[in-house]
DNA sequence: CGATAAACGAGACGGTACGTCGCGTCTTCTG
DNA sequence: CAGAAGACGCGACGTACCGTCTCGTTTATCG
């Protein structure tokens, strides 16, 4: 299939692409310092040596800079090629919370709080706030549930969505919700007597890891 | 619960706080539909026909306004003497999904929306957040877990607060998070397949309700 | 006749009018200081120790608020009651290029330019621009003219509109149009080679003042 | 040793030298249109379909564009050797008035109204627009004072140059401060009232034309 | 004739001032 | 005489313009 519509003719002076990750980087830099409220748009400007004509061409606004800051930070990216592989569920779960990835997770909902009030109001942002920050770890999830399905450790009947579904949601509703830290402890408690029940799994023993 | 701290010497009749809840109330109203980022103190002061000042006098700030809008949030009240008993756990729960009640889940939860980004930054916010939105239904469910466990539906040995937190956890995720309508079939599927796995009691048959 | 709609009913805090003067002193201090130009909004709020929103309620842009500022300057301000009278039509002209207010005549001028781009386009500024700079000077000329004509030394069949247009108008256009220098010399000259004969004196002989 | 001055080395594509004008009449129209300051380097770009690049290839800054576009106006010759030559020197100025160059000379006041609050901060800005606006002009008065001199119409002890100056300061004044029409019937008017005066004419009386 | 260097239209860039709006305080007048 | 109405100082927001730089293309001269 052929583009019927070429892409609008590219004049002018190419914006860099390369400025996107160094504004990112800024953008993520003053909001650990300063927290979503104490930052400013000059602030993040003046951190990546540039205008605030080139973040608004870009961002159309801070709530905007900010998911995207978030969305492209290193850390979502998971290499799906090399997930732990430990041979049963429970392992390969209890494996992807020990990673290093979800140290930052706190730091990345402290950052989600700051646009979850706009989810509610804009289908869009919602949509985009999913695909970064919930959508890679439900991949994970997907595959290790996948796994155990085809080696028969859980049934295929189960309700994939539901269950990858279940792990975040604990996640951000005691952080978010609650205002609790989120221990690898209590991500732990959260496999073994939410997630592998609901996969069907009667949690034998949860053993010390 | 007895207060412990009686406001000054005003027993029998409670204070006339008439003005109180219209501005709390106008303050619920302009949380669920701008988000408190949006909300302006101006907005409520219009909306509750009264002077900016007025706000001030009895709260410091707008987070203090807004903790204490949700931590007098009437609509969070169930009579716990005349709740459901159906003879199950599953029928209870069942049960709870189709109380009116459930209907102004989704405006608490747009009030939670609204104030998801200040409750990462405040402990004492989270805390009154719980109070007031999680905290009532928290109670039912642990009725009727308690229920459970001593007609031995149930093991005595489940971890309470993680069970209870799951029904709102993944209620508040789909809609919050995934920008999601949630429904009555939605909340039986949760309670289907994680809430009663978790409780250890193997899904038989979903039957129709 | 009576007003049928009252003065809309005002409530709230009043406009601190005494804030009006020192406005409009700062904005005659940068002004003097930086020059229409370099002058900036900011530095204007500082200097007064006001909000921006203070300026922005009073004046809607910076144009503006030069002209008021200069509208308003004290050496505007002629007292009518206590010109100089001379005898003479010249002598009357002639004393006023002497008074001090004169002074500042240019400095006015190079303000007026930085608004004469709008007045060709804005009428109410236009008016306002009259009113404030013009109207004053042409009201002395007026009074100096309608003496000549009492006492027999012009006719009366004068037209004193064009007669008192001629000062300022030779007086701006040297200015503003040429970018050259006024010096007193320079309206004397004005004063007997122009004004006079237009006003049927025949110039007699220009004596040194 | 080493070049000190690089010899002119006509490599690459020349400059088109007919865009110049192009570019100098656009900034005309938007000068005239929207003044100088509210005139910007993009709305002449756009207008004359040139990039702002070429523009600040051949002027150094917009007041420079500005400068040299006035300066180069084309519509500021005067036919010298075409004059009506009436016989009387209110014939004279009175026939210019009619001629169809004082047609566009609310359009040159336009440009002038535009560029006036540039003049007062620029002196090489105001040569250039007297050059370009006023001496054409003030030429023709010259020729017709002389005329006048020379055949004892007049004293031949004038001072020419305050003469030329009364009729555009007279104009402008009226156009650009007190924002009015000046009319053909203005122009007779000042005329007759202030500059055949200020040429030691009495004004007899002001025939029709 | 092909390489090369400059000019071209378009537009992104770093800065800076603008004018708006919200917060929390203070003041004035009115019901 | 409590409180609504709203002005105040402060400071962040998002926009617009300046003068520069970069892009991909066109055009003229030179090798």
């Amino acid at each position: 299939m052929t583009r019927i519509i070429e892409p609008p003719a590219k004049l002018g002076r190419k914006r860099d692409h390369t400025r996107d990750q160094e504004i990112l980087d800024a953008t993520l830099d003053v909001l650990a310092e300063t927290g979503y409220d104490g930052m400013t748009i000059d602030m993040v400007a003046a951190r990546a040596k540039a205008g605030k004509a080139t973040l608004y061409r870009r961002w159309s606004s801070k709530p905007e800079l900010v998911l995207d800051a978030v969305a492209c930070m290193k850390s979502n990216d998971f290499d799906l090629t090399a997930l732990p592989d430990t041979g049963t569920l429970r392992g390969d779960l209890v494996a992807m919370v020990k990673a290093p990835s979800i140290r930052d997770g706190e730091h990345k909902l402290q950052i989600m709080a700051g646009i979850v009030s706009m989810i509610a109001r804009s289908p869009e942002l919602a949509a985009a706030a999913h695909e970064a920050l919930v959508e890679p770890r439900a991949s994970v999830n997907r595959i290790f549930f996948q796994r155990a399905i085809d080696r028969h450790e859980i049934p295929a009947t189960v309700d994939l969505e539901t269950l990858c579904a279940i792990g975040p949601a604990m996640f951000a509703y005691r952080v978010l919700m609650l205002g609790k830290h989120a221990d690898r402890e209590f991500m732990v408690r959260t496999i073994d007597q939410v997630i592998l029940p609901a996969a069907g799994i009667t949690p034998a023993i949860a053993l010390a890891d």
